[in-house]
DNA sequence: CTGAATCCCCACGGATACTG
DNA sequence: CAGTATCCGTGGGGATTCAG
């Protein structure tokens, strides 16, 4: 997401140290943002994948976006590459310590998420039968 | 976000359903992934609050991206909005029992986030000084 | 006070072609 | 195999204005 820090800084002068709420979640959450962080992560929690295997492994993320999301989670010290120089080249990814400790934290969400998938999806059919001409959100 | 669902239907036969790691959690991530939503949430954690409250609370956030924060919030059920018909206008924005639900799962997310925080923020900094060059990522 | 409507920038990310 | 380089469309979201 590349949030850009907060630009106008903030004119109403707050009492509260807004950074209480929301600092450090936002390193996180710059990682769930994008579209394919956390299925990297996921899939690497099975064990060390090579680059096909990843790029295999989760249908839909180009070549590009692959290399991008590995290289971010390796600067957050997510993930570790390790290269070996034979022909053709292999590189392995896994997950660093952290990367492992961060999978088990988003499991927890996974499992939320599965538990109350049909309530978000039931709420949505609501909403959307109610108002049908509104186009909104 | 809106993630388009898979498109090109795993040209490579893979052998398990990729829908058994990502579907359900793209609901979810869905919510994570814009600038505010969790941010909206954390704060309506603390209480019920008023349409300018939230904004106050929330540096950065644009009027128009808190409306449309929060009907998206309440159209997967997570918020709930009562209006009060007077002259001005009020209007309460609370956490339905789901949204408690939700809350308290990334609660935990947002607990590692602090504690890894400047483990993830010193990895950075190794990275972008081992390779001053690069532009990529 | 609580929005709705409009304009518009730019970062995310897909497609494609090229390289060691 | 494992990327890099380039072009380019889409939409998220900021700024501003209008309305009840």
């Amino acid at each position: 997401m590349t949030i850009a820090a907060p630009r106008t800084a903030s004119g109403t002068t707050n009492t509260h140290d807004p950074c209480d709420d929301d600092c450090g979640i936002r390193d996180v959450l710059d990682r769930l943002g994008d579209r394919w962080s956390v299925l990297v992560v996921v899939e690497l929690t099975k064990g060390t994948r090579r680059f096909h295997e990843l790029h295999r492994a989760i249908p839909g993320i180009s070549q590009r976006m692959l290399t991008l999301t590995t290289r971010r989670l390796m600067r957050d010290g997510m993930v570790q590459r390790t290269v070996y120089p034979t022909i053709p080249p292999q590189t392995d990814y896994r997950l660093t310590t952290m990367g492992r400790s961060f999978s088990a934290a988003i499991a927890s969400l996974a499992d939320w998420s599965r538990q109350h998938k049909s309530a978000i999806a039931s709420s949505r059919e609501q909403w959307d039968a109610d108002r049908p001409a509104r186009n909104d959100l």
